[in-house]
DNA sequence: GGAGGTGTGTTTAGCGTTAAAATCAATGTG
DNA sequence: CACATTGATTTTAACGCTAAACACACCTCC
C-alpha cells in the first residue's frame, strides 16, 4: 500500500499522467480508500470531520470533478433532462423557445442537472426519439412544451414511468400531470380591460380555432371582459395562428357595419397581421384602432408601432419545471403539481391614442 | 450456462424484467459471449458472417440499444456535443439561436451525436463551464458561436486539445481553426446592389462599430458595391446593435443636407430603428428611403412594411459544423477546415418603390 | 465479561461496455 | 509429425463510481 501522503502540495503527484483526476487519485493522496472520499463527498456525515476536511481539500487541491459518465452507469442516473426544440417557423413572430431554453438550461445547471436536446418532425418521430434517449443515455427526465388534450407523448412517457414536467396545463383535468402554465385567459382578459380604459367599447377579438383548449381560454378571456365591463362580445374571429390568416380576419372585422375600434389577438404574429391589414387601409395602430398581441416577442418590441403584448414569465417557468422534475426525482412527491403564472402586460403604442406617456419605454402593467 | 436460445420470439425471454437489454442479454440469447455481440456491432469483421447475422438478429428481436453512459465511460467518449445558449435580449430581433439549435440538433442526430446545453453569463463563466463540462460529462466537442479576435474561448479549447469548431471564422487569421461563416460582406454588397438597381444613388449605410471584425466587413460590401457603381460612400454611421441607436442614426443621416435615399443596414434591429424613425418623419419606407436589414428575423417578415433582409443559411452551417467537429472527432483532418456560406437576399417592401411584384410572396435573390 | 450498540473506515462487487490478451480449433509447411 | 499461421471466439481486465457488506475499535449496560 503506498502511504507516502503526508506530502502536500500539487506537485507531489500531477492530477493524472494523461486523463483527469479520479477518486482513488484523491484517495492515495490523502492516504484513505476510493469510498471514504465518495463518502466524504456524497454522505459527508458517515465519515469523521477531521477525515473529511483533509478529504475536501484534496479533492479542492487536485480540482477533482466526478466522471459523470460513471456516476450515470452506476447510479443509473445522468442527471440529463431532455427537451425537444421545434423547428421554428420564420413566419411566426414568437421565437419563445430561445429565451425559454435559456431560462431552462440556468434553472438546470442551479440543480445540477444538464439539458440533451432532441429534435424530431412529428409526434410519432418524438415519441421514438424519446425512446431512443430511455433505452441509450438514461435520460432522467423530459421536459414537454405545448401539451394538449390527450397527448400521445404524455401518455407514453407515463406508460414508461418516467418523470416529467409539462409547459402547458393538461386541459383533460389529469391532476397527476406535473405542469406549469401561464394564464393566457387573465392575460387576454388585462389587454381587454386595457383598451376598454383608453375609452374603447367596441373591441373584437382574433384568436385560434376553439379546437384548441389554448384558443378557447384565451378567447374566454376576451369575451369574460367584455360582459364584465357591459361590452358587446359578438365581434370576433377564429383563425389558424398565421400573419396573413391575422390580416385577412382583421379585413374582415374592419368591414363589418359598426366595426371594432380595439383588436385583442391571441399571438403577436396575428396581431402583427392585424397591424398589416390597418396600413392597409389607411388606418393608424393605436390613434384609429388598438391592437394588442400575446408573447412579447422582438417583433412586437421593434415593430413600428410598437405592439402591445403580454410578456409570458419564462424564466419562472423554467424554474418552476425543472424544480418539478427536481422534485419527482428525487421520489418525492412534487411541493407543488400545477402552476399558473400571470402573464405581464407591456403597453406600446398600437393600443394608445397617443405617444408613449414615459418617452420610448414601454409600460408594463400587472394584471 | 443457460443455452436454451434457439426459442426466438420476443415473448421466450421478456426484454429483462426491470431494467434495459443489455450485451450480456443478447449474448445469452444468441449463446456467444458479450465480447462478440459487441464485435459483431462495431467490428463486424471479426465475427463469422454466420454467427454475425444470428446477432444481429437479436439485437433487433431483443431491441438492444447500446448504454450510452457505459461506453462513455470505456471509451472516453459521449458524443456529446456542447454549445452555448445565449441569454438572448428581447431588444434584439434575430434570435437565430432558435433555428440555430434545431439545425444542430438535426445535424448532430444524423452524426449520431446529441447536444448539451451550456449557459454562462460572461466569457470567463463560459470557460469556467465548458471546463466544467469537460472534466465532469467528458464532453466530446464544442461549437462555439460569434467568435471574435483573440477570443479567449478558442484559446482555452486549444490548450486543453478539444475538438471544436465555431460559427464565425478566425479573424485572426488562425488557419488551423475550423469554422463555417456567412459572407456578410457578399450579402451587404447583395443589398446594396438591389437597393442600387431600384434607382437609389444616394445609398446611406448604418452598421456597427468598425471595432468589431464584422462590423468592418460589413460595411466593406457596402462601400466596395457603392465604389464599384461610382456611388458616393460617404454616408454612413457605426452604431451598437440596438434599436433606438438605429432609430437616431437614421435620425441623424436624414437630417444631413442631400440625404441618402435608402439605408443599409448591419442588422433587422438597427433595420427596424431605421424603420421607426422614417415613421417619425413621416417617411415611407420603400416608396421614400429603401431600408435593407441583415439576418431575415422573424421580425422583419411581419414588419409592416416587410422588411428586406439577408437570411442567413442556418442549416448548411449546422450541417457544415458539425461535419467538422466530426471529422475533428475521427481524428482524420477536416475535409475542409473552412466553409464561407452565401446569405439569401429576401426582397420585401421596405426596399421597392411600389407593391411586391408577387402578390404578398416575398422575391428571394441570390447574389 | 460477554452481548449489544455506534461510529469510522475498508473491501467487495458490479453498473455495461470494449481493448487486449488468451484460448482453441483448423490449416498449412518443412 | 512437430510447429508456426491464421481465424473465431472467449476470458480478463478496466473505465470511475458507489451501495452494501464487512471489519474493527470503542463505548455502554446489565
Amino acid at each position: 500500500m503506498p502511504d507516502q501522503p503526508a506530502a502536500p502540495g500539487p506537485s507531489s503527484r500531477g492530477p493524472a499522467p494523461h486523463g483527469h483526476v479520479t477518486l482513488s487519485d484523491v484517495a492515495r493522496y490523502v492516504g484513505v480508500s476510493a469510498q471514504s472520499v465518495s463518502n466524504a463527498l456524497n454522505n459527508p456525515q458517515r465519515v469523521a470531520p477531521e477525515t473529511r476536511d483533509r478529504i475536501l481539500a484534496a479533492v479542492r487541491d487536485l480540482d477533482y470533478r466526478p466522471n459523470r459518465s460513471a456516476r450515470a452507469l452506476r447510479n443509473q442516473s445522468s442527471r440529463l433532462i431532455a427537451v425537444k426544440v421545434e423547428p421554428s417557423r420564420d413566419d411566426r413572430a414568437a421565437l419563445l423557445l430561445d429565451q425559454f431554453l435559456h431560462a431552462l438550461a440556468e434553472s438546470a445547471a442551479g440543480a445540477g442537472c444538464h439539458l440533451i436536446l432532441c429534435q424530431a418532425d412529428d409526434p410519432a418521430d418524438e415519441i421514438k426519439a424519446y425512446r431512443e434517449l430511455l433505452h441509450t443515455t438514461s435520460v432522467d427526465a423530459f421536459i414537454l412544451t405545448s401539451t394538449h388534450r390527450d397527448d400521445d407523448r404524455v401518455g407514453a412517457l407515463r406508460e414508461w414511468g418516467v418523470p416529467f414536467a409539462t409547459f402547458g396545463r393538461s386541459w383533460d383535468g389529469d391532476d397527476e400531470l406535473a405542469w406549469v402554465d401561464v394564464d393566457g385567459r387573465a392575460g387576454i382578459a388585462a389587454a381587454t380591460g386595457h383598451v376598454a380604459a383608453q375609452g374603447h367599447t367596441r373591441i373584437g377579438f382574433v384568436g385560434w380555432p376553439l379546437s384548441s383548449e389554448v384558443g378557447r381560454d384565451r378567447r374566454t378571456g376576451w369575451q369574460e371582459t367584455c360582459e364584465s365591463l357591459g361590452l358587446d362580445a359578438g365581434r370576433h374571429a377564429e383563425v389558424v395562428d398565421d400573419f396573413d390568416q391575422g390580416r385577412r380576419a382583421a379585413h374582415a372585422l374592419l368591414d363589418a357595419p359598426d366595426a371594432a375600434t380595439a383588436l385583442v389577438c391571441s399571438s403577436d404574429t396575428l396581431a402583427l397581421g392585424v397591424l398589416r391589414a390597418l396600413s392597409e387601409r389607411g388606418l393608424r395602430a393605436g390613434p384609429d384602432i388598438a391592437v394588442t398581441g400575446f408573447d412579447n416577442s422582438p417583433a412586437a418590441a421593434l415593430t413600428t408601432p410598437g405592439l402591445t403584448s403580454l410578456r409570458q414569465p419564462l424564466e419562472q417557468v423554467a424554474q418552476d419545471l425543472v424544480t418539478a422534475v427536481e422534485d419527482l426525482l428525487g421520489d418525492a412527491s412534487p411541493r407543488r403539481r400545477h402552476t399558473l403564472l400571470d402573464p405581464e402586460l407591456v403597453v406600446r403604442e398600437s393600443s394608445l391614442r397617443g405617444p408613449l406617456p414615459v418617452g420610448g419605454h414601454p409600460q408594463k402593467e400587472n394584471p
